[in-house]
DNA sequence: TCTGGGGTCCTAGGACCC
DNA sequence: TCTGGGGTCCTAGGACCC
């Protein structure tokens, strides 16, 4: 092997161990959980979110709930009710109404992330950025990253994650990002999997197509009419069938990832394509019954987007809407403008017009607003003084 | 038992220009 | 008036990922 490549992916919460927990919900009366145990119990430290000795029947059980979350994660101990991420929450009280529900403690999780990240880059500094809890790394030419097929460097990795963090992670070393992250699933959840080029058949062929990072329900399904369940029996197919089956692009693509085939860079930076800010309603909302309602949060949520852009420091020239009617059918619409903004207000006027382009007579699950086109703010800050002509000032402003 | 929020990428048709 | 091909941009929807 002469490229190695980690995938690494943390594991929230292991202080929970044993018990049945879901973690999820968000935004609701839960969220005071966390606060009320503080009061309650000043003088444990929750920074380490241990509830190990906390008596269980002081918790919301999930056979209470009755909003609309879904599962963010779960331990163990409540996975082995069949409940899991992205899992209803209505539908997990069903399976094990007596698991604990606690909120998503977004900032702690924010900042067990960054943590996670700069351990890692003091060691590893190619490094690609993958969500919240988990990144690729390119061994390849970090001093010693290549001694046991990178066990070595990944027992360090592990061992400082720990450190830093007091939290496990799982990681996978292999010759590919394909293969790495497929890898660091076998030995969760803190485990060091290495497989080697000559591993394909015993190692990757054996399992489910679904394991395939890219390869999701629809596609599994489509896989499965077709007789093939394992990556073994993807492999086996003709390419040509293939791609006549699932188009040029993705057929040749499934052809080669069942060979272990994956040639993608560890990308170590990338500019952000869009930003977006969406809710789903506690109820769901019909225009104009609820008009009021629906133009105030429709109003936050530009005035989110804006912040959002305007504090990472970008601009866009792409507004859009999104909506979900109350049978979960999904709609955008969006417009491009003629110059970059950030501002609220004029996110609010485009979008405001957008939203006038679908069907408003159906009851409404989600809103959503989404800024595209991103330019860095400074840049489409240049290209607005370069291209437009000096601005006119409005005759007003020129009058008074 | 209905299914969060924040993203990326791909496809496909149509407009428009050369 | 009909007929080309290529390239790019815009829009809508959908699959997929964390």
């Amino acid at each position: 092997m002469d490229a190695f490549f980690a995938s690494v992916e943390l594991l929230r919460y292991p202080q929970l161990k044993g018990l049945p927990v879901v973690i999820g919900g968000g935004r609701r009366r839960e969220d005071d959980v966390l606060a009320r145990l503080r009061e309650v119990y000043p003088e444990r430290d929750w920074s380490d979110g241990d509830l190990s000795r906390i008596p269980l029947d002081f918790f919301p059980r999930l056979a209470s709930y009755t909003g609309r979350g879904v599962i963010t994660t779960a331990t163990y101990a409540a996975r082995q009710f069949g409940v899991g991420s992205a899992m209803g929450l209505m539908k997990a009280a069903k399976l094990c109404p007596q698991a604990i529900l606690l909120p998503v403690d977004f900032d702690e999780v924010r900042r067990i992330s960054r943590l996670f990240k700069s351990t890692i880059l003091e060691i590893a500094p190619v490094m690609e950025d993958r969500g919240v809890d988990e990144v690729y790394i390119d061994f390849t030419h970090v001093p010693g990253g290549q001694r046991e097929g990178g066990r070595v460097l990944a027992r360090l990795i592990q061992k400082s994650i720990f450190q830093a963090t007091g939290i496990t992670c799982s990681i996978g070393v292999a010759p590919n990002k394909l293969i790495a992250k497929m890898a660091s699933e076998f030995n969760k959840p803190n485990g060091i999997s290495i497989v080697w080029p000559e591993d394909l058949q015993s190692k990757i062929w054996p399992l489910p197509c679904r394991k395939i990072n890219g390869v999701g329900p629809k596609a599994d399904e489509k896989l499965k009419s077709h007789g093939i369940h394992t990556i073994g029996e993807l492999a086996q197919r003709d390419p040509v069938w293939l791609i006549e089956t699932f188009g040029r692009s993705y057929g040749h693509w499934l052809h080669e990832v069942s060979w272990g085939r994956d040639d993608r860079p560890v990308v170590t930076e990338s500019e952000p394509v869009s930003m977006s800010r969406e809710t789903t309603f506690e109820r769901d909302l019909h225009a104009v019954r609820d008009r009021a309602e629906l133009g105030a949060v429709f109003t936050t949520l530009c005035e989110q987007v804006a912040a959002d852009l305007q504090r990472k420091g970008y601009a866009g020239k792409t507004i859009g809407i999104k909506l979900r009617y109350d049978n979960f059918q999904s709609v955008t619409r969006d417009v491009t403008i003629d110059h970059f903004t950030a501002e609220a207000t004029a996110i609010r006027r485009h979008a405001g017009l957008c939203l006038k382009r679908v069907d408003l007579s159906r009851r409404i699950r989600l809103l959503g607003v989404r800024v595209g086109s991103l330019l860095r703010a400074d840049e489409a800050a240049a290209l607005a003084s370069s291209t437009q002509p000096a601005p006119v000032v409005p005759l007003m402003d020129q009058l008074f």
